[in-house]
DNA sequence: TGTACATCAGTGAACGCGCGTTCACTGATGTAC
DNA sequence: TGTACATCAGTGAACGCGCGTTCACTGATGTAC
């Protein structure tokens, strides 16, 4: 095994386990950079491996396939977006200012994890099946999820659970369209960042007017 | 060259002008038909031509590489877009009937035209630079000319440009989210297909309400 | 109408390339005594 | 602490395959006379 060479006055890595970690953790990284520009499904087992520094056949001390690789991408991608679910659920207040902290949880969310906010949102449409099966049912969940908080809401009190879905489902498809702004933007500075932040802002304070007015047709 | 087996008592193609222009659609159709379960970009030359039934070679006589052939895509699924959208625009009457109208526009088109709404749906975020670029600026154009639109109605007298453009990015937002549940609806029913019309007439009606109560923050 | 030539959509062999996967291997790390 | 053996992450050669693209070709359709 060639022994990486040392980095002057860096620690070198410890067990053979620890080292094993950091090696998947490179493939999953590389895989994350080749995908800022393509889809998964247009993704080479050699190119991640390439990238990653190591031989094609080392792939398969860590994964079985490249769909494993995918989907080990979900879950990891699924786990930033539920973090920031609950960030989002734990601010308290009144109903505008949910909104702007919600927004700005979600801003700074995608900022953070701009890798995985791509991923999630390339494949949630052009994913392969199991990769696309996933995020689709992460997604649902969060919006189940969403419906059940705003049924605690005074104004929604005598909503029915379907318009609280449909509501959820209005609120989730505005959101994941800011944050495909959020990732889009251009040119990358605060000016940019803010106009979007306002604009989603807009969007929900716009929908929430509404919820008042609301009767049910069916 | 080969001329294709007659099938029984069907007239034989004329010209070699038509002749060409069927065998470009037949590779058009192919890279579509391959195109409703991948994306584009894990497409290849050889799967589309011999799904088309001619030599790998045959294809430049057509386009000058997949690329071409990907842009042509786009600019037919954008006429199917824009068709749809006169046909919503031209519907006269009240706002409910203006929704209820253009929900069933967009679920008729959709209907008709699922491949290529697929395509779109799938490329604006998955494609290749090209590709995705004409989408975003067709979707952009698409909204901006809603807004326009939005300018006629009483209610949005008062209303800012830039208020007009949020309200506008909301109501495509909600409409290509709609679209996606149609081309994803399971199981392929009459029943399916009207619960995602009327949550989708429900979502409009929703951001309707709120219209007279808005008032700009900036 | 008939003949001679031009056009050009589609053919088929061939190429070099990157791919996923197999296999036997190497040698540092880990473990038992 | 020192030695002998086991483990296993990473190596490198090799394979067969589908890919995009080139090239010279064929023969039906089109055109000029």
């Amino acid at each position: 095994m060639r022994v990486p060479t040392k980095s002057a006055g860096q620690a070198e890595p410890a067990s053979r386990q620890e080292r094993k970690q950091r090696t998947r953790r490179a493939l999953l990284d590389a895989a994350l950079q080749l995908l800022s520009d393509r889809g998964f499904g247009s993704l080479s087992l050699r190119e991640v491996t390439r990238l990653a520094g190591l031989v094609p056949t080392a792939f398969y001390r860590h994964f079985t396939s490249m769909e494993e690789l995918g989907i080990t991408l979900v879950d990891e991608s699924m786990r930033s977006l539920r973090a920031m679910m609950r960030a989002a659920r734990s601010e308290p207040g009144a109903s505008a200012d949910v909104i702007r902290a919600s927004v700005r949880t979600l801003y700074e969310h995608v900022r953070q994890q701009e890798d995985h906010f791509w991923f999630l949102t390339r494949e949630r449409y052009g994913g392969s099946g199991p990769v696309q099966h996933a995020i689709r049912t992460e997604l649902r969940l969060f919006s189940s999820d969403l419906a059940v908080d705003l049924a605690r809401f005074e104004g929604f009190r005598r909503w029915s659970t379907e318009d609280l879905h449909m509501m959820a489902d209005l609120i989730v498809t505005a959101m994941l369209s800011t944050v495909l702004e959020l990732l889009e933007a251009r040119p990358r500075d605060r000016a940019t960042d803010e106009r979007i932040v306002r604009t989603a802002e807009d969007r929900l304070r716009l929908v929430m007017l509404a919820v008042p007015h609301w009767r049910s047709k069916h």
